[in-house]
DNA sequence: ATTGAAAATGAATATTATTATCATTAGAGA
DNA sequence: TCTCTAATGATAATAATATTCATTTTCAAT
Protein backbone atom coordinates (compact mmCIF):
# COMPACT_ATOMS: atom_id res chain seq x y z
CA UNK A 1 0.00 0.00 0.00
CA UNK A 2 1.31 3.00 -1.08
CA UNK A 3 0.95 6.60 1.18
CA UNK A 4 -1.80 8.13 -0.74
CA UNK A 5 -3.95 4.76 -0.37
CA UNK A 6 -2.64 4.94 3.32
CA UNK A 7 -3.97 8.59 3.56
CA UNK A 8 -7.40 7.08 2.30
CA UNK A 9 -7.72 4.66 4.53
CA UNK A 10 -6.96 6.98 7.52
CA UNK A 11 -9.79 9.68 6.32
CA UNK A 12 -12.07 6.35 6.08
CA UNK A 13 -11.46 5.76 9.50
CA UNK A 14 -11.70 8.69 10.79
CA UNK A 15 -14.89 9.70 9.15
CA UNK A 16 -16.40 6.72 10.64
CA UNK A 17 -15.21 8.30 13.91
CA UNK A 18 -16.56 11.55 13.65
CA UNK A 19 -13.11 13.09 13.66
CA UNK A 20 -11.86 15.93 11.80
CA UNK A 21 -8.96 16.14 9.28
CA UNK A 22 -6.18 18.83 10.00
CA UNK A 23 -3.74 20.03 8.09
CA UNK A 24 -1.23 19.30 10.93
CA UNK A 25 -2.67 15.54 11.27
CA UNK A 26 -2.45 15.32 7.75
CA UNK A 27 0.78 16.49 7.42
CA UNK A 28 2.15 14.35 10.42
CA UNK A 29 0.24 10.84 9.02
CA UNK A 30 1.71 11.60 5.56
CA UNK A 31 5.02 12.21 6.78
CA UNK A 32 4.87 9.18 8.49
CA UNK A 33 3.74 6.86 5.41
CA UNK A 34 6.95 7.89 3.91
CA UNK A 35 9.40 6.74 6.31
CA UNK A 36 10.19 2.68 6.18
CA UNK A 37 11.77 2.36 9.75
CA UNK A 38 10.95 2.49 13.48
CA UNK A 39 10.38 5.76 14.24
CA UNK A 40 10.06 7.48 17.10
CA UNK A 41 7.86 10.32 18.44
CA UNK A 42 11.41 12.36 18.37
CA UNK A 43 12.41 11.15 15.89
CA UNK A 44 8.98 12.15 13.89
CA UNK A 45 8.54 15.35 15.56
CA UNK A 46 11.82 16.68 14.35
CA UNK A 47 10.82 15.56 11.01
CA UNK A 48 7.29 17.39 10.69
CA UNK A 49 8.76 20.56 12.12
CA UNK A 50 11.05 20.83 9.19
CA UNK A 51 8.28 21.82 7.31
CA UNK A 52 5.64 22.85 9.81
CA UNK A 53 7.33 24.33 12.98
CA UNK A 54 4.80 25.27 15.28
CA UNK A 55 3.31 21.69 15.56
CA UNK A 56 3.04 20.37 19.16
CA UNK A 57 4.56 17.20 20.52
CA UNK A 58 1.29 16.16 22.37
CA UNK A 59 -0.41 16.19 18.58
CA UNK A 60 2.46 14.19 17.35
CA UNK A 61 1.42 12.01 19.88
CA UNK A 62 -1.70 11.84 19.48
CA UNK A 63 -1.91 11.08 15.68
CA UNK A 64 0.32 8.17 16.42
CA UNK A 65 -2.10 6.99 18.68
CA UNK A 66 -4.99 7.19 15.87
CA UNK A 67 -3.14 5.68 13.30
CA UNK A 68 -2.02 2.70 16.02
CA UNK A 69 -5.63 2.02 16.64
CA UNK A 70 -6.79 2.57 12.84
CA UNK A 71 -4.06 -0.36 11.84
CA UNK A 72 -1.98 1.86 9.66
CA UNK A 73 0.97 1.90 12.47
CA UNK A 74 2.10 -0.90 14.53
CA UNK A 75 3.53 0.03 17.89
CA UNK A 76 6.73 -1.27 18.75
CA UNK A 77 8.40 -1.76 22.49
CA UNK A 78 12.57 -2.69 21.60
CA UNK A 79 13.12 -2.25 25.78
CA UNK A 80 14.78 0.92 25.42
CA UNK A 81 11.77 2.53 27.10
CA UNK A 82 10.47 4.34 23.63
CA UNK A 83 7.87 3.43 21.77
CA UNK A 84 8.44 3.45 18.00
CA UNK A 85 6.01 3.26 15.53
CA UNK A 86 6.81 0.54 11.88
CA UNK A 87 5.01 1.95 8.88
CA UNK A 88 3.83 -1.06 6.98
CA UNK A 89 4.29 -3.34 4.27
CA UNK A 90 6.61 -0.55 2.49
CA UNK A 91 9.58 -2.53 0.99
CA UNK A 92 9.14 -5.37 2.45
CA UNK A 93 10.03 -6.48 6.83
CA UNK A 94 12.81 -7.08 8.37
CA UNK A 95 12.99 -8.93 11.92
CA UNK A 96 15.41 -6.84 14.86
CA UNK A 97 18.40 -8.33 16.91
CA UNK A 98 18.40 -6.36 20.02
CA UNK A 99 20.89 -5.86 22.48
CA UNK A 100 20.11 -6.71 26.00
CA UNK A 101 22.77 -4.66 27.51
CA UNK A 102 22.46 -1.21 25.46
CA UNK A 103 19.69 -1.49 23.72
CA UNK A 104 21.20 -1.35 20.50
CA UNK A 105 19.02 -2.26 17.36
CA UNK A 106 20.12 -4.29 14.22
CA UNK A 107 17.90 -5.12 11.32
CA UNK A 108 17.88 -8.55 9.14
CA UNK A 109 16.13 -10.65 7.14
CA UNK A 110 16.77 -14.49 6.05
CA UNK A 111 14.50 -15.66 3.52
CA UNK A 112 15.66 -19.22 4.53
CA UNK A 113 14.03 -18.67 8.23
CA UNK A 114 10.53 -17.84 6.85
CA UNK A 115 10.64 -21.01 4.59
CA UNK A 116 11.23 -22.96 7.77
CA UNK A 117 8.36 -21.02 9.34
CA UNK A 118 6.13 -21.09 6.73
CA UNK A 119 7.15 -25.36 7.23
CA UNK A 120 6.61 -25.28 10.81
CA UNK A 121 3.09 -23.85 10.39
CA UNK A 122 2.08 -26.04 7.75
CA UNK A 123 2.82 -28.97 9.94
CA UNK A 124 0.11 -27.46 12.17
CA UNK A 125 -2.46 -26.53 9.75
CA UNK A 126 -1.62 -23.18 9.53
CA UNK A 127 -0.80 -21.09 6.65
CA UNK A 128 1.30 -18.05 7.16
CA UNK A 129 0.69 -14.63 6.68
CA UNK A 130 2.73 -12.30 8.89
CA UNK A 131 5.25 -12.42 11.63
CA UNK A 132 7.42 -10.95 14.62
CA UNK A 133 10.41 -12.03 15.25
CA UNK A 134 13.13 -10.53 17.44
CA UNK A 135 16.47 -11.89 18.94
CA UNK A 136 17.75 -10.70 22.78
CA UNK A 137 21.66 -10.82 23.06
CA UNK A 138 24.97 -9.20 23.09
CA UNK A 139 26.53 -6.69 20.76
CA UNK A 140 29.59 -6.42 19.28
CA UNK A 141 30.95 -3.54 22.25
CA UNK A 142 28.84 -5.09 25.11
CA UNK A 143 30.29 -8.58 24.39
CA UNK A 144 33.61 -6.87 24.09
CA UNK A 145 32.93 -5.08 27.74
CA UNK A 146 32.06 -8.04 29.33
CA UNK A 147 35.15 -9.97 28.40
CA UNK A 148 36.96 -7.24 30.13
CA UNK A 149 35.45 -6.74 32.72
CA UNK B 1 15.10 -26.51 33.30
CA UNK B 2 14.24 -26.81 37.18
CA UNK B 3 14.39 -23.45 39.30
CA UNK B 4 17.04 -25.29 40.88
CA UNK B 5 19.30 -25.91 37.97
CA UNK B 6 18.67 -21.77 36.83
CA UNK B 7 20.09 -20.98 40.47
CA UNK B 8 23.44 -22.92 40.28
CA UNK B 9 23.78 -20.83 36.33
CA UNK B 10 22.80 -17.49 38.17
CA UNK B 11 25.52 -18.58 40.44
CA UNK B 12 28.18 -19.20 38.04
CA UNK B 13 27.33 -16.06 36.17
CA UNK B 14 27.29 -13.81 38.87
CA UNK B 15 31.02 -15.66 40.17
CA UNK B 16 32.16 -15.31 37.02
CA UNK B 17 31.22 -11.34 37.63
CA UNK B 18 32.27 -11.01 41.08
CA UNK B 19 28.95 -9.98 41.98
CA UNK B 20 28.01 -11.73 45.22
CA UNK B 21 24.89 -13.57 46.42
CA UNK B 22 22.62 -12.09 49.35
CA UNK B 23 20.07 -13.20 50.40
CA UNK B 24 17.66 -11.08 49.31
CA UNK B 25 18.68 -11.47 45.68
CA UNK B 26 18.53 -15.24 46.05
CA UNK B 27 15.10 -14.89 47.28
CA UNK B 28 14.54 -12.87 44.12
CA UNK B 29 15.90 -15.00 41.89
CA UNK B 30 13.67 -18.38 43.54
CA UNK B 31 10.73 -16.57 43.42
CA UNK B 32 11.07 -15.61 39.71
CA UNK B 33 12.17 -18.71 38.51
CA UNK B 34 9.04 -20.85 40.29
CA UNK B 35 6.52 -18.24 38.06
CA UNK B 36 4.98 -19.37 34.86
CA UNK B 37 3.54 -15.98 33.47
CA UNK B 38 4.54 -12.84 32.23
CA UNK B 39 5.39 -10.68 35.98
CA UNK B 40 5.84 -6.95 36.41
CA UNK B 41 7.76 -5.72 38.85
CA UNK B 42 5.14 -4.67 40.62
CA UNK B 43 3.86 -8.19 41.03
CA UNK B 44 7.06 -9.58 41.84
CA UNK B 45 7.83 -7.55 44.80
CA UNK B 46 4.52 -8.27 45.66
CA UNK B 47 5.15 -11.71 46.19
CA UNK B 48 8.58 -11.68 47.45
CA UNK B 49 7.26 -8.86 50.34
CA UNK B 50 4.53 -11.24 51.13
CA UNK B 51 7.92 -13.42 52.96
CA UNK B 52 10.83 -10.51 53.14
CA UNK B 53 9.32 -7.59 53.73
CA UNK B 54 11.66 -5.84 53.80
CA UNK B 55 13.17 -5.90 50.33
CA UNK B 56 13.13 -2.45 48.51
CA UNK B 57 11.65 -2.00 44.83
CA UNK B 58 15.29 -1.06 43.67
CA UNK B 59 16.44 -4.41 44.97
CA UNK B 60 13.60 -6.32 42.44
CA UNK B 61 14.38 -4.13 39.67
CA UNK B 62 18.26 -5.02 39.99
CA UNK B 63 18.17 -8.07 40.19
CA UNK B 64 15.58 -8.78 37.50
CA UNK B 65 17.55 -6.69 35.30
CA UNK B 66 20.88 -9.24 36.27
CA UNK B 67 18.82 -12.06 35.96
CA UNK B 68 17.67 -10.36 32.46
CA UNK B 69 21.45 -10.25 31.39
CA UNK B 70 22.16 -13.40 32.29
CA UNK B 71 19.75 -14.50 29.92
CA UNK B 72 17.62 -16.07 33.01
CA UNK B 73 14.57 -13.89 32.47
CA UNK B 74 13.28 -12.59 29.12
CA UNK B 75 12.02 -8.72 29.38
CA UNK B 76 8.91 -8.27 27.21
CA UNK B 77 6.62 -4.75 26.51
CA UNK B 78 3.23 -5.81 25.80
CA UNK B 79 3.14 -1.96 25.39
CA UNK B 80 0.88 -0.90 28.47
CA UNK B 81 3.75 0.56 29.92
CA UNK B 82 5.02 -1.86 32.20
CA UNK B 83 7.68 -4.32 31.43
CA UNK B 84 7.66 -7.79 32.31
CA UNK B 85 9.56 -10.60 32.85
CA UNK B 86 8.96 -14.10 31.61
CA UNK B 87 10.25 -16.74 33.23
CA UNK B 88 12.20 -19.20 30.29
CA UNK B 89 9.69 -22.79 30.67
CA UNK B 90 11.22 -26.40 32.38
CA UNK B 91 10.72 -27.95 29.36
CA UNK B 92 12.28 -25.95 27.04
CA UNK B 93 11.21 -22.68 25.14
CA UNK B 94 8.38 -22.99 22.80
CA UNK B 95 7.00 -19.87 20.04
CA UNK B 96 3.91 -19.29 18.57
CA UNK B 97 2.05 -19.07 15.84
CA UNK B 98 -1.50 -17.48 16.41
CA UNK B 99 -4.63 -17.38 14.27
CA UNK B 100 -5.51 -14.08 13.06
CA UNK B 101 -8.95 -15.06 12.33
CA UNK B 102 -10.30 -16.52 15.79
CA UNK B 103 -6.69 -16.60 17.84
CA UNK B 104 -6.03 -20.47 18.68
CA UNK B 105 -2.42 -20.42 19.20
CA UNK B 106 -0.62 -23.30 18.27
CA UNK B 107 3.09 -23.73 19.89
CA UNK B 108 6.44 -25.06 17.97
CA UNK B 109 9.86 -25.20 18.13
CA UNK B 110 12.13 -25.74 15.43
CA UNK B 111 16.56 -26.43 15.88
CA UNK B 112 16.59 -25.49 12.08
CA UNK B 113 15.23 -21.95 12.62
CA UNK B 114 17.27 -21.53 16.38
CA UNK B 115 20.51 -22.26 14.21
CA UNK B 116 19.90 -19.84 11.20
CA UNK B 117 19.17 -17.06 13.80
CA UNK B 118 22.50 -17.35 15.42
CA UNK B 119 24.01 -17.40 11.94
CA UNK B 120 22.17 -14.06 10.90
CA UNK B 121 23.32 -12.46 14.36
CA UNK B 122 26.74 -13.67 14.14
CA UNK B 123 27.07 -11.42 11.06
CA UNK B 124 25.70 -8.66 12.75
CA UNK B 125 28.50 -9.19 15.36
CA UNK B 126 25.53 -10.14 17.87
CA UNK B 127 25.26 -13.54 20.19
CA UNK B 128 21.82 -14.43 20.40
CA UNK B 129 21.29 -15.29 23.89
CA UNK B 130 17.43 -16.07 23.25
CA UNK B 131 14.48 -15.16 21.10
CA UNK B 132 10.86 -14.81 20.66
CA UNK B 133 9.49 -15.88 17.42
CA UNK B 134 5.48 -14.94 16.63
CA UNK B 135 3.85 -16.28 13.52
CA UNK B 136 0.31 -15.17 12.34
CA UNK B 137 -1.74 -16.60 10.16
CA UNK B 138 -4.78 -18.97 9.88
CA UNK B 139 -5.59 -22.08 11.29
CA UNK B 140 -6.64 -25.18 9.23
CA UNK B 141 -10.62 -24.22 10.46
CA UNK B 142 -10.35 -20.31 9.79
CA UNK B 143 -8.52 -21.08 6.33
CA UNK B 144 -11.45 -23.08 5.27
CA UNK B 145 -14.17 -20.18 6.26
CA UNK B 146 -12.18 -17.97 4.58
CA UNK B 147 -12.53 -19.88 1.22
CA UNK B 148 -16.04 -20.82 1.77
CA UNK B 149 -17.00 -17.26 2.64
C1' DA C 1 -20.87 32.91 3.22
C1' DT C 2 -22.07 32.62 8.18
C1' DT C 3 -22.68 30.37 12.30
C1' DG C 4 -22.05 27.37 16.17
C1' DA C 5 -21.23 22.90 18.20
C1' DA C 6 -17.74 19.61 18.44
C1' DA C 7 -13.13 18.47 17.96
C1' DA C 8 -8.12 19.65 17.62
C1' DT C 9 -4.17 22.22 18.90
C1' DG C 10 -0.18 23.50 21.70
C1' DA C 11 1.77 24.95 25.93
C1' DA C 12 2.12 23.50 30.20
C1' DT C 13 1.49 20.34 33.83
C1' DA C 14 0.76 15.71 35.92
C1' DT C 15 1.71 11.00 36.11
C1' DT C 16 4.30 6.89 36.02
C1' DA C 17 8.04 3.70 35.18
C1' DT C 18 12.72 3.47 35.31
C1' DT C 19 17.34 4.76 36.75
C1' DA C 20 20.83 6.95 39.67
C1' DT C 21 22.65 8.53 44.19
C1' DC C 22 24.50 7.71 48.53
C1' DA C 23 25.03 6.46 53.30
C1' DT C 24 24.96 2.18 55.42
C1' DT C 25 25.17 -2.87 55.70
C1' DA C 26 26.66 -7.41 54.38
C1' DG C 27 29.52 -11.00 51.72
C1' DA C 28 33.68 -13.50 51.00
C1' DG C 29 38.54 -14.14 50.51
C1' DA C 30 42.96 -13.37 53.01
C1' DT D 1 38.63 -11.40 62.25
C1' DC D 2 39.78 -7.89 58.98
C1' DT D 3 39.28 -5.48 54.86
C1' DC D 4 37.85 -4.57 50.47
C1' DT D 5 34.11 -4.56 47.49
C1' DA D 6 29.50 -5.06 46.25
C1' DA D 7 24.58 -4.80 47.65
C1' DT D 8 20.83 -2.71 49.89
C1' DG D 9 17.06 0.46 50.51
C1' DA D 10 15.39 5.04 50.93
C1' DT D 11 15.08 8.79 48.26
C1' DA D 12 15.73 11.81 44.48
C1' DA D 13 16.32 12.46 39.46
C1' DT D 14 15.08 11.39 34.79
C1' DA D 15 12.39 10.59 30.90
C1' DA D 16 8.44 8.98 28.42
C1' DT D 17 3.74 9.23 28.23
C1' DA D 18 -0.72 11.19 29.36
C1' DT D 19 -3.78 14.90 30.64
C1' DT D 20 -5.58 19.63 31.19
C1' DC D 21 -7.37 23.73 29.43
C1' DA D 22 -7.77 28.07 26.98
C1' DT D 23 -7.86 29.01 22.29
C1' DT D 24 -8.37 27.94 17.47
C1' DT D 25 -10.12 25.26 13.66
C1' DT D 26 -13.22 22.23 11.18
C1' DC D 27 -17.49 21.16 9.05
C1' DA D 28 -22.31 20.59 8.58
C1' DA D 29 -26.41 23.18 8.74
C1' DT D 30 -28.26 27.15 7.64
Amino acid sequence: MNPANKMEQLSAYMSGKGLKSTSQRDYIADTFFRTNTHISLEELLGKVRRKHKGIGYATVYRTMKLLSESGLALSRQFGDGQTRYENLPADGHHDHIICIKCSKIAEFHNPKIEALQSEAAKKLGYTVVNHKMELYGYCADCAVKDREA
